[in-house]
DNA sequence: AGGTATTGTTCCATTATTCGGAACTGAATT
DNA sequence: AATTCAGTTCCGAATAATGGAACAATACCT
């Protein structure tokens, strides 16, 4: 659904002719990606042919890569034929977060922040046309964790994504939203770049964004940016909760907290970055 | 610090010729995991030199390996060159763990039990030489989520491990243990495969396993298994504590309870999986 | 049942990618 | 300025991936 970190943003250059194009693969590895992506993103485990026909190779060879996946497991092939993900990923998962810095770093601001308003607190950052998601605080927690943690949202219709966007450099920011696939998810979702740069300009200017009901109906959002010096990392924190208890004059009073608790994480991140350089 | 899946089971077999060693590589994703693997098993973001020395390959392969792991954004890259698991990883497991069928068909179950103890409940599967825990069902839970699932833990002991190795048949359970690294974590640790030999017998005949502070000192389990008739998957369910609320004497009387819901998961698994084989 | 279409697996000469030594850049150190 | 150390780029040689076709093993249909 989501086309993740692509790298193939510079396959449509201006000219015609038939030059070489840009590299643009990483080869064996990208396309064994590619597999990867089709599998976990499948709503059920798929059947060889399945996938024979959404990836669209040669059948050989699509057996081979996928004995490759599976032997690492990356894929698992069940008794009746079905591929699925492999666990293998859980356990490079729960490590990559588990020692993730920044995210080790937003813990306690984000346990502040959902203390102050009691409502359910994210951490994202951007990567690629993507928010993805590193944490979430909640309330006595009704729902079950991981719900959010690790998926990978559109940027252009949530309040992290937003803010994110807002810190690009206007050149970057038109690069980058040439790539994204404009999906109305609900009435208030924005359906072209025009009028979310229009959004994201002001949002520069304030320096907070708000998800009003824009990728879920009936959720809304305040979320506040987050950046470096070198921008090498951009997020955003955001408070978000069901629109009947969140109006748009309470996440209005909720700007200033998201404000300092995205400050907090940045100074943080600079004790710990800042000496390096 | 636990390898995993390890591939390389059958490398040291009984013959001392030259023959030509059993295929047992992956070619390039082979190489490619293990480097993953360094990575996201190092306490701290490695530099290039770091991963050099560990990988023992020569620097233009490393590099370009590197490259393309970054590229793919499994792992990430930063100012100061050193290297970090990436985000896709995140993506990636969030999917696998959301859709997982047994994780789907067991969580009920792991409800009711959690609330029928009032103690934290774990659902863990076998892969390779550890177990990987899938799920986890705490009380009004204190303590962060993805602490534990999708961590992979030692087999030898953990009561989810010990149950799960009691399934196997004679043979490829000394085949398994003969690839496993006995490290001591606590004075309960079993040391050597002979002891726990003799324990997985027992666990067999009596059909559930306890852990008596053997992996962490101060804390117990109560663990049954949990078995398909082909035997394509073993795992179990356990209920976890500290010692000094849980004693012998009270896990002796959740024996019953915890083999009730291993055989409700394994129920919901064969009306599952039943139809189509 | 028998025949046929479908699905999954193996083989091997060809082709493309990876390999790895060496040469190169740039920064830190003396 | 000279010297080490860390990281990057290059290119012929070695290796692994490719994909067509032949081969099993099932499911599907009269």
């Amino acid at each position: 659904m989501l086309p993740f970190l692509s790298r193939a943003d510079e396959m449509m250059n201006a000219n015609g002719d038939g030059m070489a194009q840009q590299a643009r693969e990483t080869g064996t590895l990208g396309k064994l990606m590619v597999l990867l992506d089709l599998v976990t993103h499948a709503d059920a485990p798929l059947r060889f042919t399945d996938i024979l026909s959404l990836a669209g190779q040669p059948r050989g060879t699509l057996h081979r890569q996928l004995s490759h996946l599976v032997e690492e497991g990356l894929l698992e092939l069940d008794g009746d034929g079905r591929y699925a993900p492999g666990l293998r990923l859980l356990d490079f998962a729960a490590r990559s977060w588990a020692r993730n810095e920044f995210r080790l770093i937003a813990e306690p601001h984000l346990v502040d922040l959902q203390q102050a308003t009691g409502e359910t607190v994210h951490l994202g950052v951007l990567r690629g046309q993507s928010i993805i998601y590193l944490d979430k605080v909640e309330g006595r927690q009704p729902v079950r964790m991981y719900s959010q943690i690790g998926n990978a949202s559109p940027c252009y219709c949530t309040g992290v994504g937003k803010a994110a966007l807002s810190l690009l450099p206007a050149e970057s920011l038109v690069d980058l939203l040439a790539g994204v696939n404009f999906t109305r998810f609900t009435a208030a979702t924005h359906a072209s770049p025009a009028s979310l740069l229009a959004e994201i300009r002001e949002i520069a200017d304030q320096g907070y964004a708000f998800d009003r009901e824009e990728h879920e109906a009936g959720i809304r959002c305040v979320a506040a940016p987050i950046w470096s010096e070198d921008r090498t990392f951009l997020g955003g924190v955001s408070i978000t909760g069901p629109a009947y208890r969140l109006s748009m004059e309470l996440l209005r009073e909720w700007v200033v907290p998201v404000q300092r608790a995205a400050g907090s994480i940045m100074e943080g991140m600079r004790i710990r970055l800042g000496p390096r350089r």
